[in-house]
DNA sequence: ACAATAGTGTCTTTAAGACATTATTCA
DNA sequence: TGAATAATGTCTTAAAGACACTATTGT
């Protein structure tokens, strides 16, 4: 590494957010509309500058920005790569530290002009690289989904199993055996039953039982869906 | 996002690599001992700031670190996450965006009283947050070492089973069937026979066949060894 | 011949996939 | 009773694991 003196120019730092949730059983993302340049009036993912004050890491950093953003905490963020160079950003050379959460759509604020949902397929053009960023998050749901408890994230504390594989199938694009589902859930342990808890369907049918994510490990080996 | 003027003061930025190779069936990581403050003549990751005159994004920054430090290139690079925060390092603000890169032992430098091989479990105390990083880049190397050709990349061109089986066994920690890893090798069309070329083992025995790599997907569903 | 290493065959166990069946509710 | 949804059982297929066996070399 080089001399101690550096501080003239250093890239410009931010962070960003591909905030997923699921809506009448499609992957969404949350873009909120530019209100300033550069790209004003374009949709972006939401995200910010590191502030070196307040902000202990950049982890603290994408967490002050959801709860401003998104007025919600708890859910699940994780990282996932960071988009650099001099042109992605016309304020110069810049670097963002792109993150993942999965949020319920129950926890996220009402749509308006600003700041709504939009689903996978139909994006609107994006400012910066925030492109290439919301590929990588779908990316790695998709990738990480079949043999983790992300898509259980999505949902609220206590659910179905229906709803369970419903969330599966949404993020891994494939519908699943309802009998191989349950026998794998099962021996993985990955959920437990609310006791006494349950559900009854809209328009008849047996009531279902509401269960609630374990204590389990949120990776395991084997897989509950198709292939990576 | 906020406004324009942000020069003022931005995050020191750097990159660092975890280069790890297999030496002696043992997975081994490069350290250099840095020569100036701060942590003047402790080992650390070889690292360097990002140059925005000369670097067209974090991965050119690394590419250009490995060049001069390990002289080297055409190995497999991939990025592990972005490590941050106001007390890594002592300069300021900092972060860092971490890489891992696997060598064949070949293609890596003589050691010197600067820049050496350590044993996983023999490090030195290390700089900044380095003992971190190099636990990031291990975690990944053994999670998808066994659903990926990341061990073979540890090889030179050509190699024979037992020594792409080692390899496997090195990274993942574990023994395999021999008779399991070939078939699965096998069926995953992973490797291609080198035709006509054979190695014959130092104290008698039959020779074996060498291969490569194919051009198949570095990753797969399946796994060529045990648990995640 | 025998030690040493490379490579194959086959049997058992376990997980996955497909699909039929039973269970419980509402109208 | 029948439609609707939840939950279970069972048969078939595929992959994994264990281990015995054959093959080819040097000494």
């Amino acid at each position: 590494m080089a001399e101690t003196d550096t501080s003239f120019s250093n890239p410009i730092a931010t962070v960003d957010a591909v905030i997923m949730t699921l809506e009448q059983g499609r992957l969404r993302v949350l873009l909120h509309r530019r209100p300033n340049a550069p790209f004003a009036g374009a949709w972006a993912l939401p995200g910010g500058f590191i502030r070196e004050a307040e902000d202990a890491d950049a982890e603290a950093a994408i967490a002050r920005v959801l709860r401003d953003k998104a007025g919600a905490s708890g859910f699940w963020v994780e990282q996932l790569a960071t988009f650099s160079g001099p042109v992605r950003d016309p304020r110069g050379w810049s670097l963002s530290v792109a993150f993942m959460a999965l949020v319920p759509r129950g926890q996220l604020p009402a749509a308006t002009e600003e700041l709504r949902l939009f689903d996978l397929d139909a994006l609107p053009p994006l400012a910066f690289d925030h492109d290439r960023i919301v590929a990588a998050g779908v990316s790695r749901l998709r990738g990480k989904g079949a043999y983790s408890t992300l898509p259980a994230t999505l949902l609220g504390d206590t659910f179905t199993l229906r709803e369970l594989q419903d969330a599966y199938e949404s993020v891994l694009g494939q519908t699943l055996d309802p009998s191989s589902f349950r026998r794998k859930v099962a021996e993985l342990r990955l959920i437990e039953e609310v006791p006494g808890a349950e559900r009854r369907p809209a328009s008849g049918g047996r009531p279902s039982k509401l269960f609630r994510l374990a204590e389990s490990p949120h990776t395991f080996d084997r897989t509950l869906g198709g292939a990576v």
